[in-house]
DNA sequence: ACGAAACAATACTAATTAGTCAAGTATTAG
DNA sequence: CTAATACTTGACTAATTAGTATTGTTTCGT
C-alpha cells in the first residue's frame, strides 16, 4: 500500500497555502522554493487542485493561488480525494477481475471487503485531520489531532 | 493511496493456498485457474512469496506450493509486507525529499507523521486479520474479524 | 532410464505514473 | 500601452510497475 507522489506533493503544496492563509496568494515560484521541487511540477499539481476546486488562482502581478476556504475547514481527506480518488474506488476488484467476472472467487469478495474496511478507517481519520492541524507550525506540532468525543471509529 | 496489483494478486494466491490447506500442494496451474490470471504471472508472484518465506514449493509431479505455517497463524500484514514492504518504509519523505534534505519543511514533518500514523493503524488491523479469517468460505463470511478485547487501537 | 509434471530464473514488452518543456494567455503596475 | 509577472495548456520524456515469454532445472511415476 502506498501513497502516490501526487498525493504527497499535492498535499504539501496545500500545506504551504495553508501556512500563508492570511497573506494573499502564493505563487508557483514561492511554493516550488519552499518545497524544493520544480515550478513546472508545482504548476501541474496546482492545476489538479484547481480542477478539484480546492484552490483558486489569480493571474498577473502579485497573483498566485489561495485556498478556496479556510484551512481549518479543509480535511486531508478532501485533498487526497482530489489528488488520487478514494482507495476503494481505485480498487482492482472491478478493474483487474481476471478472466472471470462474476463473484466466483470467494477471495475476491473477501479481499474487496478488507480493502473497503481499510478505506473506511483511513478516510475517517483523514476526514478528522484538517490542513490547519498539519500546517500549524508553532502549535501542537505534527500529529494529527483528533476530537476525543469522536475518537471511536466504527470498527468492523 | 492505493494497493498495488502485486499486493492484491499475491494475497489472493495466498488465500487459495489457505483454502486448500489440508489437501497437499497447489500447483501454479491450479491457482491460475481459480483466480483467472495467467500461470506465468502466478509464478512470478509465488516466487516473491517464496523468498518471503511464506510458502514452500515442491517440484515434480504432484508438486506445487503450500503455506509454510497454518493459515490461522499468517496475518495479512505479513503477506502485504512481503509483497510490498511497509507503508511508512516506502514513504516519499526519505525518497522524494526534493532538493533540500534536512527538516526545513514543517510540511515534510507533518506529512511524514501523518503517514506514519496511518501506517500504524492499518498495520494493526492487518495484523489482527489472518488468512483464515479471509479464506473461510463457509464461516463468518468476509469481514475481518477483530478480537473485541484488543479493539481499541492506539489512536494519536 | 526416461519423459511428463511442475517450479526457477531472467529477460523482455506494455502500461501507468512521474516529472519536464515550450509556447501560450491573462493581469496589473507604472 | 507596455512590459513584467504569473497562471494555462498540452505534448513530451523518463521512471516505475505490471504482465509475458523463453529457456532451464528438479522430481516423480513407471
Amino acid at each position: 500500500m502506498r501513497f502516490t507522489a501526487q498525493e504527497e506533493y499535492g498535499l504539501r503544496c496545500m500545506l504551504q497555502l495553508a501556512r500563508n492563509e492570511d497573506n494573499g496568494p502564493l505563487s508557483i515560484e514561492d511554493i516550488a522554493k519552499s518545497e524544493g521541487i520544480t515550478p513546472h511540477y508545482v504548476g501541474k499539481l496546482m492545476r489538479i487542485l484547481l480542477k478539484g476546486k480546492l484552490v483558486s488562482s489569480t493571474r498577473g502581478q502579485n497573483g498566485g493561488y489561495t485556498l478556496v476556504k479556510p484551512a481549518v475547514d479543509i480535511s486531508v481527506e478532501e485533498v487526497i480525494h482530489v489528488l488520487d480518488g478514494r482507495l476503494f474506488e481505485n480498487r482492482y476488484c472491478s478493474k483487474y477481475t481476471g478472466q472471470i467476472d462474476h463473484c466466483v472467487h470467494t477471495s475476491e469478495c473477501a479481499v474487496r471487503s478488507l480493502w473497503s474496511t481499510l478505506d473506511g478507517i483511513v478516510s475517517s481519520i483523514l476526514q478528522e485531520t484538517t490542513l490547519r492541524d498539519l500546517a500549524g507550525e508553532s502549535e501542537n506540532g505534527s500529529s494529527p489531532k483528533r476530537d476525543p468525543e469522536r475518537s471511536e471509529l466504527q470498527l468492523p
